[in-house]
DNA sequence: CTGAAAGCGCTTACAG
DNA sequence: CTGAAAGCGCTTACAG
């Protein structure tokens, strides 16, 4: 593993090692470099294989092109999807991307910003779990790049992207309102999550529109750990509720809740979803859903990032609410 | 952004930078610093809120704790559960992932590789697409830590580990053909991909054994570019070729053509497949599948590759085949 | 047009 | 028991 570097390119050319540093990094013209020298040292560099070393880099200029990016869980396909785009953009601009899964809890979360700090990345990406205000604080008293996605939390001088989730939920409730439910179930997952609870306000303001009280009997927030157990429980006592139609709150609580109510009378039930899983395709119900722009979400929020980290002075915080799409998944068989 | 050394630590205490390094690296015992001052050392870095610059640790002592993860998409729900479990164990062993998705293109496999080797990672992880062998080989001969998951390839001198493809893919086919099925679909992606050859083998050697001719004209296999496209086109063609049933050789290769089939009769067709994907769950369909170990594919990979990190001279190639089990979703509508 | 030199923050033999 | 010093590979202001 032994690498070749600058001061072996520059001793064999009889050079030093501060003009192929320059060639190398296309200061070249700037330093007015001779054009045959310049020539001769990026093809022996070729020749020779000439990689840099970030480390070395990184400890002079400061900067390592890496992004940190920190998701609930990674092998959520929400936020496997948002890593994808967010990988593509930061490629398209020499970024790469570490990235870690909270599993929701604070602890892990500010664990792994430490790690991304001691990694020196140069901005970070994060969707916050709970009572992570102090750790975001104590990033942007550091001056660290950040934006938040999917979870924007108010009151926080960070930018966010994320959807508009009252809305989006407000609209998704309606839509059942509109069929005539009256008796809504509410499935949620960690109801003080930042957006989540938006999506559960968005239920309750259309409901009081239409003058049905919330019923809180009828309303579940299921803990990460144990996911699967607790919406197995979660849905045993909504099925003895008396329920009409369920909004589920994510897609992963959307899958899991079906796949628990397949020993019940479901079809009976009309549906509605934030995200739209590929399950719902094979799912035997109709069942309205936001379809949520993960590419948008991704893009703006690592457009609001590189603009903050190449300007380090930019102190404008942006908040951007995504609009969302409805679509309809109807039962086919 | 300004933050805290061991320098800063050091005027503090008017001590030697090399006394607190010690400490904070825990040789203040083996190199005998005095207990008090070990202890006032360690205070005060906490707190001044002490964090090590990986940067200029690594350009030291060429370590990293950071592993390169590259598979082929990191969206495909396959791959992102893959890296979940290796970052759990990578983690709880004190290293971080950076990954990449290559699109099973060799050009980007290749440029990512060589990001990676930019930035120093300890180790790889890769998940190789077609026609890699130089590449791979290049790693090799540069002694980077290297374990192919997923995807070994044959005939290279680097550890992998993978499940049984042929035997997973015969087990399955004969179900079918037990069953009394005949004419056998077979749906793949990338049949040049080594591990989706192997399930085609197992397939053929399966048809082969009940003397059933493999008919090329019923064996697709889809590009990964223009993927959902590909699949209709594939799945209109094979409707007519008088089918009685279909192997799909990978998750996405199933959920697609089943979103696909929805516009033909399709349940009158039997189902085999590798993965076992939750939308199988819902689809209104018999379906035995292969469930793959994928949490013993990341810490057996991981395991492996840790070991050949922490000890270099580790010469030890080790190809890992693990065996996998049937699983059969029943249609109960 | 090009070179000599400093310094980023750390670790580690070596000296005492 | 602790300090002074070298050096990892790079970049960059400065000198000529």
């Amino acid at each position: 593993m032994t690498r070749v570097s600058i001061k072996d390119i520059a001793e064999k050319l009889k050079v030093s090692s501060a003009t192929v540093s320059l060639v190398l990094n296309g200061k070249d013209q700037s330093s007015r470099i001779g054009k045959d020298m310049a020539k001769k040292v990026r093809e022996t560099a070729a020749e020779m294989g000439y990689r840099p070393n970030m480390a070395a880099r990184s400890l002079r200029t400061g900067k390592t092109k890496t992004l940190g990016l920190i998701v609930a869980d990674i092998s959520n396909p929400f936020f496997a999807k948002l890593a994808r785009y967010i990988e593509n953009m930061a490629d398209a601009n020499g970024y790469q991307v570490m990235f870690g899964s909270s599993d929701e809890s604070t602890v892990k979360f500010k664990k792994l910003i430490d790690l991304f700090i001691e990694k020196n990345v140069d901005g970070m990406i994060l969707a916050p779990p709970q009572n992570s205000e102090e750790a975001i604080m104590e990033l942007v008293n550091r001056r660290v790049p950040l934006v938040l996605v999917d979870r924007g939390i108010e009151g926080l001088p960070v930018s966010s992207v994320q959807i508009d989730n009252a809305r989006a939920s407000f609209d998704l409730t309606n839509i059942l309102l509109d069929d005539g439910c009256r008796r809504i179930g509410f499935m949620a997952y960690n109801i003080d999550l930042p957006n989540i609870r938006k999506r559960y306000e968005g239920y309750a303001k259309a409901l009081e529109k239409h003058g049905v009280p919330v019923d809180e009997d009828i309303v579940y927030s299921v803990d990460f750990e144990g996911f699967e157990d607790n919406i197995e429980q979660a849905v045993a006592t909504l099925m003895n509720k008396d329920i009409d139609s369920v909004v589920f709150a994510t897609n992963r609580v959307g899958v899991q809740s079906l796949i628990a109510l397949q020993s019940y009378d479901y079809r009976k039930l009309k549906y509605a979803s934030i995200d739209n899983p590929d399950e719902y395709l094979f799912a035997d119900i109709d069942i309205t859903c936001i379809e949520q722009p993960i590419k948008d979400l991704g893009e703006r929020t690592l457009d609001i990032l590189l603009r903050n980290i190449e300007d380090p002075k930019n102190k404008v915080v942006e908040y951007v609410l995504l609009q969302t799409n409805l679509t309809v998944f109807l039962r086919n068989k």
